[in-house]
RNA sequence: CGCGGGGUGGAGCAGUCCGGUAGCUCGUCAGGCUCAUAACCUGAAGGUCAGAGGUUCAAAUCCUCUCCCCGCAACCA
């Protein structure tokens, strides 16, 4: 059997991350992932803290810890949210960890092996106040094209013009406001990604599956002529460039974030190998190495940032290796959510995070309308009152509502217990027409990771239950024939039984709740057959259930407005003057 | 000419690869039902598919040009 293995872009230890990160990648990996595994296939989901890198570093200082106790304590409080979200990695890794230490400083010795090493030395500022190199964007000073005195040595956000940190007048650091800077000289190492061109394209074109979004960015980058990367920096924390005797001279340096971050991708498995409990056999190699891997299909879940990354970057390491690890099959790359059209800022107070988000409301709201409208096609922008439109309609009013309706007059009328009595007829069939053509359509829309259309699928089968209910009315029947009202009462029940098989890849809590108001939650949690008719009468006459609470509270237009009023909301516009 | 994505009824989107009377959700209006979270179901109104030109019997869909929005532009992750 296919072997699925998913990755979700590593969130950086930076902070906790906003909804824009968490639809972009983790969430539809965690969605993915538990549809496999209902379809019954193996699955290994693994995600880690990305925690190397300058922003790591200052951040722990302004914390006021060091960057060992930071990370280790962000690890932590990422790892806490993202389990209240419900995202159920197998393994939530560090890429500071051992096995990321090892296999990075592996793949550096093999690319070297191969000759796809070289040293370079470039010259880069240094401040001598904080006693570091300073990257390009931490650099500040005054832009010589337009005069803008807060200008970043990479670019100027004023005039957008590119920049080299030595054209700013009057250069700062922007971690200490020192100007006491100097140019020294440094030693670093590049992978050769310009030898590996050919290799990488003839790779990218054996991909006939991938979105237009992801190979449109891979080719890009092809065909603007691929660049040596540096892949070392002159920081303290990180992956250590001299190990065991090799890369004499490299003491004081460490690989780049962006060299050890997809590799730890593997390490994680290796984690995830090694953190096994007694008694459980995990072998990481055989879904990340050679034959013993062929099996297994690889999915990436990535924001477009990261694309160039996962469809040029890693994969030059991993073909210069010579070695035969498993590169990925489908990477699923995600457009942007904006906050009312614009970036989410930390700073300004706009945009929502999760912590934030768990705050308001319960994880599956957020799971629902994020997968519902998925940036998929194009950038998308959150927006208060859409968020309650959605949850409004598609969860309390069409699921939960429908749920509400059909337990309540169940127990009032038939006892509650799924009632006996009655055959199909052709309402039901007309029914189950309906629901088969849309769970094919659903299915399929899952297995193409086409998620804004599988969700669309999905309330048209929720909505399709009303429909149904609506012609059958059994309120209605009742009086005068009881068994026909049976029969209704007894497939709309069985109906929040499909309910909650269907919708547990992306709000597994009230799938659990569904379940648990039907007694089948100890059952194991399988995919649906084609069969709709036989879905519908797996639960049989005189089966109890309960009532459950209101599935889903409604916004209210008060709620949206305190919530715009906190987390800031559409710019105050320009009115043009009425003329 | 830096690269990519997008511009479809009031809002958000699908359809564009493989041309053939413009589809979905929300909103609006009307009707039905009254089991239910003032919910659900049915029907209607509303678009010259950013603009211009071209190819074609026929273009949202192919070609050319223009305008607008967003992201990226690789020592930021």
């Amino acid at each position: 059997m296919t072997r699925v293995l998913i990755t979700s872009a590593l969130p950086y230890i930076n902070g906790i991350k906003h909804l824009g990160n968490l639809v972009g990648s983790m969430l539809p990996a965690d969605v993915y992932a538990r549809y496999q595994r209902q379809r019954g296939r193996e699955v290994l989901c693994l995600c880690a803290t990305d925690e190397h890198g300058t922003p790591a570093e200052l951040a722990a200082l302004e914390a006021g810890q060091s960057v060992e106790d930071y990370c280790a304590e962000q690890h932590e409080i990422q790892k806490e949210i993202g389990a209240k979200f419900g995202l159920s990695w197998d393994h939530w890794g560090r890429s500071s960890n051992p096995p990321n230490h090892e296999l990075t400083q592996h793949f550096a010795d093999k690319l070297a092996e191969n000759g796809f090493i070289e040293e370079k030395t470039i010259a880069q500022v240094y401040s001598i106040d904080d006693g570091r190199f300073l990257p390009d964007r931490y650099i500040i000073g005054t832009c010589p094209h337009c005069g803008y005195d807060r200008a970043r040595g990479d670019q100027c956000e004023n005039c957008t013009r590119v920049l080299d940190p030595t054209d700013l007048v009057e250069p700062r650091s922007a971690v200490s406001g020192s100007s006491n800077l100097e140019v020294r000289e440094s030693k670093h190492l590049y992978l050769k990604q310009s030898a590996l061109v050919d290799e990488l394209r003839a790779w990218i074109d054996s991909k006939k599956d991938w979105p237009p979004l992801v190979s449109s960015i891979a080719y890009k980058w092809l065909d603007e002529g691929l660049q040596d990367r540096g892949i070392t920096r002159d920081l303290k924390w990180g992956i250590p460039v001299s190990h065991d005797g090799k890369w004499p001279g490299f003491e004081d340096k460490v690989f780049y974030v962006w060299f050890d971050a997809p590799i730890e991708y593997i390490a994680c498995g290796k984690e995830w190998s090694d953190a096994a409990p007694a008694g459980e056999t995990r072998d990481w190699k055989s879904w990340w190495y050679g034959e013993a891997a062929d099996d297994v299909r690889y999915v990436q879940f990535m924001g477009k940032d990261n694309v160039p990354f996962h469809t040029v970057g890693f994969p030059a390491t991993l073909i210069g290796s010579r070695e035969p690890w498993k590169r990925v099959d489908v990477i699923k790359g995600f457009n942007y959510l904006n906050y009312y059209g614009g970036k989410y800022s930390t700073s300004q107070k706009r945009g929502v995070f999760m912590d934030q988000a768990l705050d308001i409301l319960p994880a599956d709201y957020w799971r629902y309308y994020l997968m519902a409208n998925a940036p998929e096609g194009s950038d998308v922008s959150f927006t208060w009152d859409h968020f309650a439109t959605v949850v409004n309609k598609d969860l309390a009013d069409v699921l939960g509502n429908f749920v509400n309706r059909i337990l309540k007059f169940a127990r009032s009328r038939f006892d509650g217990k799924v009632p006996e009595g009655g055959v199909p007829g052709d309402n039901e069939a007309e029914l189950e027409k309906e629901v088969a053509v849309r769970l094919k359509a659903y299915t399929e829309f899952l297995e193409e990771l086409q998620f804004r259309k599988a969700f669309g699928e999905l309330r048209a089968i929720w909505a399709a239950g009303n429909e149904y209910l609506t012609k059958a009315a059994p309120w209605a029947v009742f009086k005068e024939d009881k068994d026909k009202a049976a029969v209704g009462v007894r497939t709309g029940i069985n109906l929040i039984r499909l309910f909650a098989l269907l919708s547990a890849p992306v709000i597994p809590a009230t799938s659990d709740r569904l379940r648990k108001a039907l007694g089948i939650d100890t059952e194991p949690l399988a995919w649906p057959s084609d069969d709709i008719a036989a879905e519908l009468s797996v639960l049989k006459p005189g089966t109890p259930f309960e009532v459950p609470d209101v599935m889903f509270r409604k916004i209210e237009d008060d709620d949206v407005a305190a919530w715009i009023e906190r987390f800031g909301g559409e710019p105050e516009q320009e009115r043009e003057p009425a003329t």
